[in-house]
DNA sequence: GTTAGGG
DNA sequence: CCCTAAC
């Protein structure tokens, strides 16, 4: 294997953007492929065109560390490297490369697609400016907990060294083999890198998350849940891009979660999508970005009541546009949100997200959700802190439910509960961090703290 | 400005 | 996801 790829090395590196672009994908590919396997295997000598190739800056102090970051984001989005190793060590990898290729095979229209569709420099740009946070984890990486609970399904097929970033985190439910810390790490940050590789490229390698892919045999069959995770959040960015107002029909059936929101588009709705698309063009300047800005305020919330509903007057002013009686409303509940309104619509979390929080609160802890959000959703803006602390709490209950039917042998329940499972293995690191930081009840605390200061002795 | 808690 | 109160 490494022997045959050895003539395509004399390509020179710097080509290899080029032929990204202008051959057809799939020599392509495995051109880049032979890239990365070369520089794994001889990394010293490579770090050049890693720079080279990437437009990586002299700033960089420790090429050392990105070459292997390197090889993490590789191993993940690609995995050819990762079957180049495999036969370099002689170790069953014959396997996984065959399924690798195959799912490679499968994706190169797509892939070919985002590649033609994107200026590659920008890409570029993009590539690097996500690259850099893993750069940071691994910085303050030291993970203070231990996470030994993360399983590895083929570990043993893996050499040292870059093996970390190969053996995917386990998702295997099989066989519990414990994984390195270090390991575990660079399989962290590999995830992470191929996750912004999947926005990078447009987030549409459906190459799904390399967890799943490892435990594609185990999870993606068993639970189903690569499809609600990876492609409906898929679905809405590309909807969202291309602001179509029909996004409504696609968002209906994605979800049962989302159905709640999205249901009942009632006449009244109709029709104020309609007065909508003739009166938006006036009002531009308000609310630009909303797919379906009417459902939300027109209709009764799921949440807490407003303060103020005059309603039936606002209903009965046919005369307003949506958008004028949407700020009309506003101003009359006072709430004033801000000019732009900072509602945004649902986002799926796809299983890197959650690995990424789930990896900031073993960092941070639970409740610095800032830092989390700086440090490991700096490229995701649509990830507040709040959004953060909102999907903690859910997996915490989430998970503890998890593991009640689990205990009850309930795991049918279980699945109907929690449309959207998540893996063993994460729900275990969950449950572990929940153990380790327990999330704040101080104001019950306080509470109970007020209490005795009503002593009768006194 | 950030976080907790409730909806 | 959104809102509000508390910090």
């Amino acid at each position: 294997m490494r022997m045959d790829r050895k003539p395509h090395l004399t390509k020179k590196p710097a080509d290899v953007k080029c032929q990204r672009v202008d051959d057809s994908m799939v020599p392509g590919l495995e051109d880049e492929a032979t890239e990365v396997e070369h520089l794994l295997v001889e990394p010293q000598s490579e770090h050049v065109s890693v720079d080279g190739v990437f437009c990586f800056g002299k700033e960089s102090i420790e090429k050392h560390f990105k070459t292997e970051d390197f090889s993490c984001a590789f191993d993940f989005g690609w995995k050819i490297g990762c079957g180049g190793l495999d036969s370099i060590h002689g170790r069953g990898g014959d396997d996984l490369k065959l399924e690798v290729l195959d799912g490679l095979l499968d994706e190169v229209d797509e892939v070919d697609d985002i590649h033609a569709a994107h200026d590659l420099s920008s890409a570029c740009d993009d590539f690097l400016f996500d690259i850099k946070f893993p750069e940071k984890f691994s910085e303050l990486d030291h993970v203070p907990h231990d996470i030994s609970n993360l399983h590895n399904s083929s570990s043993e097929s893996h050499s040292p060294g870059f093996s970390g970033s190969i053996s995917v985190e386990g998702i295997s439910e099989s066989s519990f083999v414990i994984v390195q810390e270090s390991n575990y790490k660079n399989s962290v940050l590999g995830e992470m890198v191929n996750y912004d590789l999947h926005h990078t490229f447009g987030s549409k390698c459906s190459c799904p998350d390399p967890v799943m892919e490892t435990g594609r045999h185990s999870i993606e069959q068993d639970q189903g849940f690569v499809d609600s995770d990876d492609e409906k959040p898929l679905v809405s960015f590309i909807l969202s891009n291309k602001k179509v107002k029909s996004s409504v029909e696609v968002r209906k059936g994605s979800t049962h979660l989302r159905q709640k929101r999205l249901r009942k588009p009632t006449r009244r709705y109709i029709e104020e999508l309609s007065r909508n698309s003739i009166a938006g063009k006036k009002c531009l300047k308000v609310e630009p970005q909303e797919d379906f800005p009417q459902v939300p305020e027109s209709q009764p919330r799921r949440g807490r009541p407003r303060k103020i509903v005059p309603k039936l007057e606002f209903e009965s002013d046919c005369e307003l546009s949506a958008s004028e009686s949407e700020e009309e409303e506003r101003k009359r509940t006072k709430t004033s949100r801000t000019a732009c309104d900072r509602r945004k619509h649902q986002r799926m979390w796809t299983l890197a997200e959650v690995i990424k929080l789930v990896e900031g609160i073993a960092h941070y802890g639970v409740g610095r959700w800032t830092d989390i959000k700086k440090l490991l959703f700096a490229s995701s803006s649509y990830r507040t802190p709040v959004d953060l602390r909102d999907k903690w709490r859910n997996l915490l209950r989430s998970s503890s439910a998890h593991e009640q039917n689990m205990g009850e042998l309930q795991v049918e329940a279980n699945t109907k509960h929690n449309a959207r499972m998540l893996p063993k293995t994460v729900v275990c690191r969950i449950r572990e961090l929940a153990t380790i930081h327990p999330y704040p009840k101080v104001r019950n605390l306080n509470f109970h703290l007020l209490i005795p200061t009503f002593h009768p002795n006194n």
